[in-house]
Formats: structure tokens, C-alpha cells, sequence
DNA sequence: ACGCAAACTTGCACTGACTGCAAGAAAGGA
DNA sequence: TCCTTTCTTGCAGTCAGTGCAAGTTTGCGT
């Protein structure tokens, strides 16, 4: 289908080096890490580090660059007659089932940030990143226009906060409680104008 | 009241850095200032400039650290009659007026943060931080718990996405429009469960 | 199987962010 | 005025991150 040696080769190298990286911050922290560390035990160059990821809290991350793109189009392929808050919210759903399948990567990935809030901020760019690029798919879909009209970067911001929300209830909870569980809970508070709980 | 000649020395210098690296990666760009250019303009010494700021990207963003722990307790002290929605919109509001008085600062700031993804992370992670402490307070007043039930987090997650959708759209228009109002429209967005537009 | 072109890895040298330390200067208070 | 505390500064050092050029590996047509 796709794979020559080659792309499988760089996709190992780009895997090994995050899975190391992950690793040995959760081991040591951050800052008892240097990218030669890293470098060492994904078995490269550290000067070849730097032609996988541009930093090291990157590399930590370990963020899919593709799937931003995946979830743009998933959000657009969604049928027409759903509202955007429909549409949005079976897109995170999405999200969350192929999240919770992986039982080893995030549950790291969240340990991790959760004990370094420099990580934190890096993903908290990402998922800034992941909103400016939805807000403007929400913007096509409803005809709407970002910067003019609050209803798309706020949508955006809104799905954002609702990952979020779920991703770390997960975590809290020790990966017991189903996320896309968690997701759908999420949106139901939001769906229902956030009323006081009790 | 409080200052003394040191305090005030302290204060004018913390101003005097962060308004050198706004200008000047707004005339230059990030990547073609330096810390030793920020510590020219502002008259100290490059070694100064980090006991002021941890690092550049903070020179620019330049919040100021006492703001959060403001927030949360304008939060905790509003009326008890409240509910946590509306005492969160009280505070946003109450936020965006003091920004909005400000009529050089924060539109400079916007302006280089738009330009520059890389401040945006930091200020992403900024509001990531202030999202975890307000969702502590938030849980403190309608007895939940973070982490466990999801509406602390929700509601401060949802709280800086308005903020930050009203910010935008503050300074697509220029800065014409009143930031409060921009506030309130985004609130009662929220408020009613984000309805479809048209 | 061969050989060329493209892509990937690596080492080297360099810039610049950031830190710890210790000495000097400035401010506050008795 | 003297002493203490705090702030500033220079120095030396570590490490992140980049451009470049040489060497190596893979893809592919022949």
C-alpha cells in the first residue's frame, strides 16, 4: 500500500525516539534529560533528534502531525444535517475510541504531562493550534467567519475544553472509566448550558 | 501605600523589560531579538533580565503573576446567591473592562501574539495554568472535585475559551468593539448550549 | 545485478538561551 | 552613620537548536 523501507524505517526512528523520550522524563524529569539521552537510547545521531522533532518537550508530546488534518476532515465528512455542536462532538467521540484503544502510549503521554507542567504547555499550544485550525473548517460549515463571529473559535475552544476535561478525568480515574464515556458526559454539561451540578 | 523606592524601582524595570521585547519583536520579529537586545533597550544587563523573566517568550507575554490568584479569589468572593456560571461570567467581565482600559498594552500584545505562534504557545500555557487553579476554586464552591466529577474543569476550561474567542474577535475588529460586550455576547452563546447560527 | 539520484544520517562548528556563583552597589532601618 | 538585606552585574559553564557538507542508505530504471 504505502510502505517502502524508508518510510517505515523513519516511522520506527520517529516511534522509538518518542517512546524514549517519554520514558526517560518519566524516569528522571525533564530537566535530567538531555536530548543526547534521548538520542542514545533510540539509538541515533542527536544531531538526527532534530530531523524528527524540533525540540525536546516536542518529542515528549509526540504529537501525530497528520492528525490535525484527520480531524478537520473527519469534522467536514460529518452528514449535513447534524448541527455543528453534533457534528463536533462525534468527532471528539471518535477521537476518544481510537485513544482508548491505545492501553500503553497514552496513559504515559498523560502521567507525564501531568507531572511537568512545562510539557503541559506545549500540548496546550498544540490543541491552540488544533483550534485555529478547526475554528475555520466550523467557520465553512455554518457560514460563519472567524475573528468576526464568536461561533466557531468558540466552538473550537469549547471541543477543546471538553478533550480536555475528559483526557484528565481519565487519568484521574486510572483509565477505569471508559473515555468516550467520559466525552459523552462532557458534552451533555456543555449541550445543556453548564447548569450548577448538585 | 506599599512602595518604597525599591519596590517601585522593581516594578518600573519588570515594565520597562516587557515593554522593550513587545516593541521589539514587533519591529523585528522573535527570532531576531535577543535577550541582550530586550536588556539593551530597558537599560539593565542580560544577566538582569532573568531575574525578572525565566525566559524571552515570558518577557513578551509579560503577565502579570499576581493576576491569577485575583481571579480566583473575585471568583470565591462573589455572591453566594450565584451559580458558578454566573459568577464565572461576573469575573470574565469584570476582567475584560480592566483590559479593555488599557488602551496601548493589551492591543500591542494581541498584535505580536497573533503574529507569533510560538508566544501563543506560551500564552496557551498560561491559561492552562490559570484553568487548573480556577477550576480548584471552582470545585471548592459547588462542593465537586477535580478530577473526578467534570464540572470544574469544564467550567474553567470554557471560561478561558470565552475569553480567548473574545479576545480574537477584540482584536479582528480593531479594537472598535467594547471587549465586554464581546464578552457578554460569548457568555450568552454558552449559557444557551451553543445553538447554531443562522 | 549495476549504477545513478534522491533521501537520510551524521559530525562539526556555531549562536544564543539559561543557570549558579560570588563580588559589588543600592536601599531600608536602627 | 553603620549594618543588613536585597538587587545588579560579570563570569564561566551547560545545553538546546541550526546550517552546512560529507558520507551512507534506499529507490528505481536499466
Amino acid at each position: 500500500m504505502t510502505s517502502g523501507l524508508r518510510e517505515r524505517k523513519k516511522l520506527a526512528t520517529r516511534q522509538a525516539l518518542h517512546l524514549a523520550a517519554l520514558q526517560l522524563v518519566d524516569e528522571r524529569g525533564l530537566d535530567e534529560v538531555s536530548v543526547d539521552d534521548i538520542a542514545d537510547r533510540a539509538d541515533v545521531s542527536p544531531r538526527t533528534f532534530f530531523n524528527y522533532f524540533p525540540s525536546k518537550v516536542d518529542a515528549v508530546v509526540g504529537l501525530d502531525p497528520s492528525a490535525l488534518q484527520q480531524q478537520v476532515e473527519a469534522f467536514l465528512g460529518r452528514p449535513a444535517d447534524e448541527s455543528p455542536v453534533e457534528a463536533m462532538r462525534a468527532v471528539t467521540r471518535e477521537q476518544a475510541v481510537e485513544m482508548a484503544e491505545d492501553t500503553e502510549l497514552w496513559p504515559l503521554r498523560l502521567k507525564v504531562i501531568d507531572a511537568h507542567p512545562a510539557i503541559l504547555g506545549r500540548l496546550a499550544a498544540a490543541f491552540g493550534e488544533s483550534e485555529r485550525v478547526l475554528a475555520g473548517a466550523i467557520a465553512e460549515r455554518t457560514g460563519t467567519r472567524v475573528g468576526i463571529d464568536a461561533y466557531p473559535t468558540l466552538l473550537a475552544g469549547v471541543a477543546a475544553a471538553a478533550m480536555r476535561t475528559s483526557l484528565h478525568r481519565w487519568f484521574t480515574g486510572d483509565f477505569s472509566a471508559p473515555l468516550p464515556d467520559l466525552v459523552e458526559e462532557t458534552w451533555d454539561l456543555l449541550t445543556a448550558g453548564l447548569p450548577a451540578p448538585h
